[in-house]
DNA sequence: CATTTCACCTGGTGGC
DNA sequence: TGCCACCAGGTGAAAT
Protein backbone atom coordinates (compact mmCIF):
# COMPACT_ATOMS: atom_id res chain seq x y z
CA UNK A 1 0.00 0.00 0.00
CA UNK A 2 2.04 2.60 1.52
CA UNK A 3 4.32 5.26 -0.74
CA UNK A 4 5.19 8.33 0.68
CA UNK A 5 1.72 10.26 -0.75
CA UNK A 6 -0.16 7.06 0.84
CA UNK A 7 2.18 7.58 4.34
CA UNK A 8 1.86 11.37 4.43
CA UNK A 9 -1.96 10.90 4.24
CA UNK A 10 -2.35 8.58 6.90
CA UNK A 11 0.24 10.68 9.23
CA UNK A 12 -2.07 13.83 8.46
CA UNK A 13 -5.15 12.01 9.08
CA UNK A 14 -3.79 10.26 12.29
CA UNK A 15 -2.39 13.55 13.47
CA UNK A 16 -5.71 14.92 13.20
CA UNK A 17 -7.31 12.23 15.01
CA UNK A 18 -5.02 12.03 17.80
CA UNK A 19 -2.79 15.32 18.66
CA UNK A 20 -2.56 15.99 22.10
CA UNK A 21 -4.29 12.59 23.21
CA UNK A 22 -2.52 10.79 26.11
CA UNK A 23 -2.16 6.44 25.36
CA UNK A 24 -4.13 4.98 28.62
CA UNK A 25 -3.46 1.33 27.73
CA UNK A 26 -1.68 -0.84 24.88
CA UNK A 27 -2.01 -4.09 23.62
CA UNK A 28 -0.42 -5.62 21.19
CA UNK A 29 -0.71 -9.43 19.08
CA UNK A 30 1.70 -12.23 19.10
CA UNK A 31 3.41 -11.89 16.31
CA UNK A 32 6.60 -10.83 17.31
CA UNK A 33 8.53 -10.24 13.86
CA UNK A 34 6.11 -6.97 13.87
CA UNK A 35 8.44 -5.24 16.62
CA UNK A 36 11.79 -4.12 16.49
CA UNK A 37 12.32 -3.86 20.14
CA UNK A 38 10.34 -6.34 22.48
CA UNK A 39 6.64 -5.11 22.60
CA UNK A 40 6.71 -5.03 26.34
CA UNK A 41 9.08 -2.28 26.35
CA UNK A 42 7.28 -0.37 23.92
CA UNK A 43 4.17 -0.85 25.79
CA UNK A 44 6.06 0.44 28.70
CA UNK A 45 7.25 3.18 27.42
CA UNK A 46 4.01 4.10 25.01
CA UNK A 47 1.62 4.16 28.37
CA UNK A 48 0.94 7.21 29.63
CA UNK A 49 2.90 9.15 27.41
CA UNK A 50 0.98 12.26 25.51
CA UNK A 51 1.10 12.19 21.72
CA UNK A 52 2.51 15.45 21.16
CA UNK A 53 2.40 15.16 16.98
CA UNK A 54 2.13 12.28 14.32
CA UNK A 55 4.18 12.93 11.10
CA UNK A 56 5.85 11.43 7.89
CA UNK A 57 9.83 10.81 7.11
CA UNK A 58 10.14 8.19 4.31
CA UNK A 59 7.85 5.80 4.23
CA UNK A 60 7.48 5.96 8.16
CA UNK A 61 4.62 7.59 10.21
CA UNK A 62 6.77 9.02 13.27
CA UNK A 63 5.00 9.76 16.42
CA UNK A 64 6.10 12.53 19.13
CA UNK A 65 5.59 11.59 22.66
CA UNK A 66 5.92 13.50 25.52
CA UNK A 67 5.38 13.00 29.13
CA UNK A 68 2.34 16.15 29.17
CA UNK A 69 0.68 18.04 26.63
CA UNK A 70 0.96 21.27 28.10
CA UNK A 71 4.60 22.82 29.06
CA UNK A 72 5.34 25.07 26.22
CA UNK A 73 9.27 23.57 25.76
CA UNK A 74 7.39 20.61 24.67
CA UNK A 75 10.26 18.78 23.65
CA UNK A 76 9.63 15.00 22.47
CA UNK A 77 11.14 12.41 24.86
CA UNK A 78 10.13 9.53 22.74
CA UNK A 79 9.25 8.41 19.19
CA UNK A 80 6.94 5.85 18.01
CA UNK A 81 7.85 4.73 14.59
CA UNK A 82 5.33 2.62 12.32
CA UNK A 83 6.16 1.08 8.70
CA UNK A 84 3.15 0.00 7.22
CA UNK A 85 5.18 -2.48 4.75
CA UNK A 86 2.46 -3.36 1.77
CA UNK A 87 -0.73 -4.11 3.91
CA UNK A 88 -0.72 -2.12 6.82
CA UNK A 89 -3.41 0.28 8.02
CA UNK A 90 -3.20 2.83 11.05
CA UNK A 91 -6.89 3.23 12.12
CA UNK A 92 -8.79 5.60 14.52
CA UNK A 93 -12.06 3.94 15.87
CA UNK A 94 -14.22 4.16 18.56
CA UNK A 95 -13.52 0.92 20.93
CA UNK A 96 -16.36 -1.06 20.75
CA UNK A 97 -15.83 -1.05 17.19
CA UNK A 98 -15.36 -4.36 15.35
CA UNK A 99 -11.66 -5.72 15.68
CA UNK A 100 -11.12 -6.92 11.99
CA UNK A 101 -8.79 -9.92 11.29
CA UNK A 102 -5.04 -8.98 11.49
CA UNK A 103 -4.97 -6.21 14.25
CA UNK A 104 -1.84 -6.20 15.44
CA UNK A 105 -1.84 -3.04 18.13
CA UNK A 106 -4.52 -1.13 19.92
CA UNK A 107 -3.95 1.84 21.69
CA UNK A 108 -7.03 3.11 23.78
CA UNK A 109 -6.27 6.66 23.87
CA UNK A 110 -7.87 10.13 26.40
CA UNK A 111 -11.07 10.95 24.30
CA UNK A 112 -12.60 7.66 23.77
CA UNK A 113 -10.79 6.68 20.70
CA UNK A 114 -8.45 3.74 20.12
CA UNK A 115 -5.81 3.60 17.35
CA UNK A 116 -5.19 0.36 15.40
CA UNK A 117 -2.41 -1.29 13.41
CA UNK A 118 -3.65 -4.29 11.09
CA UNK A 119 -1.70 -5.69 8.65
CA UNK A 120 -2.25 -8.96 7.09
CA UNK A 121 0.60 -9.78 5.19
CA UNK A 122 2.69 -8.65 8.58
CA UNK A 123 5.89 -6.84 6.28
CA UNK A 124 4.39 -3.62 8.76
CA UNK A 125 7.37 -2.86 11.43
CA UNK A 126 6.70 -0.93 14.96
CA UNK A 127 9.71 0.52 16.69
CA UNK A 128 9.64 2.42 19.99
CA UNK A 129 12.51 5.07 20.91
CA UNK A 130 13.52 6.80 23.91
CA UNK A 131 15.37 9.89 23.12
CA UNK A 132 16.89 10.99 26.02
CA UNK A 133 20.38 10.20 25.25
CA UNK A 134 19.24 9.21 22.03
CA UNK A 135 19.39 10.05 18.37
CA UNK A 136 16.06 10.93 16.52
CA UNK A 137 15.11 8.76 13.32
CA UNK A 138 16.27 9.97 10.18
CA UNK A 139 16.09 7.62 7.42
CA UNK A 140 18.73 7.40 5.20
CA UNK A 141 17.70 8.68 2.05
CA UNK A 142 16.67 12.27 0.56
CA UNK A 143 13.21 13.56 0.64
CA UNK A 144 12.01 14.05 -2.96
CA UNK A 145 9.77 16.89 -1.75
CA UNK A 146 12.64 18.93 -1.16
CA UNK A 147 15.75 17.95 -2.53
CA UNK A 148 17.74 20.47 -4.63
CA UNK A 149 19.10 20.09 -8.18
CA UNK A 150 22.62 19.17 -7.53
CA UNK A 151 22.24 16.85 -4.97
CA UNK A 152 19.63 15.07 -6.77
CA UNK A 153 22.12 14.32 -9.82
CA UNK A 154 25.39 13.32 -7.26
CA UNK A 155 22.50 10.55 -5.86
CA UNK A 156 23.13 8.80 -9.77
CA UNK A 157 26.44 9.22 -10.25
CA UNK A 158 28.88 6.47 -12.01
CA UNK A 159 25.47 4.08 -10.97
CA UNK A 160 25.62 0.95 -13.28
CA UNK A 161 21.64 -0.36 -12.27
CA UNK A 162 18.77 0.89 -13.85
CA UNK A 163 17.24 4.15 -12.95
CA UNK A 164 13.83 2.66 -11.39
CA UNK A 165 15.34 0.36 -9.26
CA UNK A 166 17.91 3.53 -7.66
CA UNK A 167 14.60 5.58 -7.98
CA UNK A 168 13.10 2.16 -5.25
CA UNK A 169 16.61 2.40 -3.00
CA UNK A 170 15.54 4.10 0.11
CA UNK A 171 19.06 5.06 1.04
CA UNK A 172 19.16 7.53 -1.91
CA UNK A 173 15.45 8.28 -1.73
CA UNK A 174 13.38 7.85 1.13
CA UNK A 175 9.81 7.73 0.37
CA UNK A 176 9.46 6.33 -3.63
CA UNK A 177 8.05 3.20 -4.04
CA UNK A 178 6.95 0.97 -7.40
CA UNK A 179 3.80 3.14 -8.19
CA UNK A 180 5.52 6.66 -7.98
CA UNK A 181 9.01 5.48 -9.59
CA UNK A 182 6.61 4.38 -13.08
CA UNK A 183 4.54 6.81 -12.59
CA UNK A 184 7.64 9.54 -12.60
CA UNK A 185 9.57 8.05 -15.10
CA UNK A 186 6.58 8.41 -17.58
CA UNK A 187 6.19 12.29 -16.66
CA UNK A 188 10.30 12.43 -17.49
CA UNK A 189 10.03 10.74 -20.74
CA UNK A 190 12.47 8.18 -19.51
CA UNK A 191 12.62 4.54 -19.70
CA UNK A 192 12.82 3.08 -16.64
CA UNK A 193 15.62 0.84 -18.07
CA UNK A 194 18.24 3.09 -18.74
CA UNK A 195 21.49 2.95 -16.68
CA UNK A 196 21.37 5.59 -13.95
CA UNK A 197 24.80 7.20 -14.38
CA UNK A 198 23.72 7.40 -18.05
CA UNK A 199 20.90 9.95 -17.53
CA UNK A 200 21.77 13.90 -18.94
CA UNK A 201 21.28 16.62 -16.65
CA UNK A 202 18.62 17.68 -18.31
CA UNK A 203 17.13 14.63 -17.75
CA UNK A 204 17.49 14.18 -14.54
CA UNK A 205 16.14 17.80 -14.32
CA UNK A 206 13.04 16.76 -15.60
CA UNK A 207 12.67 13.28 -13.42
CA UNK A 208 13.53 15.68 -10.33
CA UNK A 209 10.39 17.61 -10.94
CA UNK A 210 8.34 14.82 -12.44
CA UNK A 211 8.82 13.27 -8.92
CA UNK A 212 7.94 16.40 -7.37
CA UNK A 213 5.00 17.28 -9.17
CA UNK A 214 3.75 13.60 -9.25
CA UNK A 215 4.32 13.14 -5.40
CA UNK A 216 2.41 16.58 -4.91
CA UNK A 217 -0.41 15.76 -6.93
CA UNK A 218 -0.93 12.11 -5.08
CA UNK A 219 -0.28 14.15 -1.78
CA UNK A 220 -3.51 16.12 -2.74
CA UNK A 221 -5.98 13.47 -4.21
CA UNK A 222 -4.52 11.33 -0.69
CA UNK A 223 -2.66 9.13 -2.22
CA UNK A 224 -3.36 5.42 -4.69
CA UNK A 225 -5.88 3.43 -3.65
CA UNK A 226 -4.63 0.05 -5.60
CA UNK A 227 -6.63 -2.27 -3.36
CA UNK A 228 -6.56 -1.56 0.45
CA UNK A 229 -4.98 1.30 1.35
CA UNK A 230 -6.91 3.94 3.23
CA UNK A 231 -5.98 6.60 5.87
CA UNK A 232 -6.73 6.77 9.74
CA UNK A 233 -10.72 7.74 9.09
CA UNK A 234 -11.08 4.84 6.54
CA UNK A 235 -11.09 6.93 3.40
CA UNK A 236 -9.52 5.79 0.00
CA UNK A 237 -7.46 7.90 -1.76
CA UNK A 238 -8.01 8.65 -5.63
CA UNK A 239 -4.95 9.04 -7.63
CA UNK A 240 -4.93 5.45 -8.62
CA UNK A 241 -7.72 7.28 -11.64
CA UNK A 242 -4.42 9.86 -12.80
CA UNK A 243 -2.11 6.20 -13.16
CA UNK A 244 0.08 6.79 -16.93
CA UNK A 245 1.36 3.55 -16.70
CA UNK A 246 1.09 1.39 -13.34
CA UNK A 247 -1.06 -1.50 -13.82
CA UNK A 248 -2.18 -0.42 -17.08
CA UNK A 249 -0.10 -3.23 -19.00
CA UNK A 250 -1.98 -3.48 -22.60
CA UNK A 251 -3.88 -0.29 -22.50
CA UNK A 252 -3.38 2.61 -24.60
CA UNK A 253 -0.72 5.37 -23.18
CA UNK A 254 -2.75 8.39 -22.45
CA UNK A 255 -0.49 10.66 -24.42
CA UNK A 256 -0.04 8.94 -27.92
CA UNK A 257 -1.68 5.38 -27.47
CA UNK A 258 0.79 3.08 -27.94
CA UNK A 259 0.13 -0.04 -25.76
CA UNK A 260 1.55 0.05 -22.13
CA UNK A 261 4.15 -2.53 -21.59
CA UNK A 262 5.06 -4.26 -18.68
CA UNK A 263 8.35 -5.81 -18.07
CA UNK A 264 10.64 -7.14 -14.65
CA UNK A 265 13.20 -4.58 -13.20
CA UNK A 266 14.84 -5.75 -9.89
CA UNK A 267 11.68 -8.22 -9.16
CA UNK A 268 9.42 -5.61 -9.40
CA UNK A 269 6.64 -5.00 -11.88
CA UNK A 270 7.47 -2.04 -14.51
CA UNK A 271 5.01 -0.24 -16.89
CA UNK A 272 6.26 2.27 -19.10
CA UNK A 273 5.12 3.64 -22.64
CA UNK A 274 7.81 2.37 -25.01
CA UNK A 275 7.31 5.44 -27.27
CA UNK A 276 7.02 8.21 -24.91
CA UNK A 277 9.78 6.68 -23.02
CA UNK A 278 13.68 6.92 -24.18
C1' DC B 1 31.62 -2.04 -2.43
C1' DA B 2 27.52 -2.30 -5.89
C1' DT B 3 23.98 -4.94 -7.58
C1' DT B 4 20.69 -8.83 -7.98
C1' DT B 5 17.81 -12.37 -6.16
C1' DC B 6 14.99 -14.30 -2.90
C1' DA B 7 12.34 -15.04 1.26
C1' DC B 8 9.14 -13.18 4.22
C1' DC B 9 3.29 -13.31 4.47
C1' DT B 10 -1.89 -13.20 3.17
C1' DG B 11 -5.33 -12.58 -0.13
C1' DG B 12 -7.34 -11.60 -4.62
C1' DT B 13 -7.84 -12.96 -9.44
C1' DG B 14 -8.17 -15.72 -13.40
C1' DG B 15 -7.53 -20.21 -15.92
C1' DC B 16 -8.82 -24.97 -16.10
C1' DT C 1 -16.79 -25.45 -6.28
C1' DG C 2 -11.87 -26.48 -6.03
C1' DC C 3 -7.11 -26.32 -7.13
C1' DC C 4 -3.21 -23.89 -8.84
C1' DA C 5 -0.22 -20.32 -10.58
C1' DC C 6 0.65 -15.73 -10.37
C1' DC C 7 0.48 -11.10 -8.71
C1' DA C 8 0.51 -7.21 -5.13
C1' DG C 9 2.07 -0.48 -2.34
C1' DG C 10 8.33 -3.15 0.84
C1' DT C 11 12.63 -4.45 2.74
C1' DG C 12 16.70 -6.70 4.21
C1' DA C 13 19.67 -10.78 4.13
C1' DA C 14 22.22 -13.70 1.17
C1' DA C 15 24.37 -14.51 -3.04
C1' DT C 16 27.02 -12.87 -7.00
Amino acid sequence: MPELPEVETVARSVDARVRGSRILQVWFGSHHELFKNPPSRQATGLEGSVILAVHRSGKHVVFELGPSATPSPATPHAQWIVHLGMTGQLLVKAPDAPVVRHTHARLTLTGGFELRFVDPRRFGRLEFRNLTRAQCFVPPGAEPLEIAPQPFAALFRGRRLAIKAALLNQSLLAGVGNIYADESLFRAGIRPTRRAGRLTHAELERLRLALRDVLGHAIRLGGSSVSDYVDANGDPGSFQVEHCVYQRTGQPCRRCGTLIRRILIAGRGTHFCPRCQR
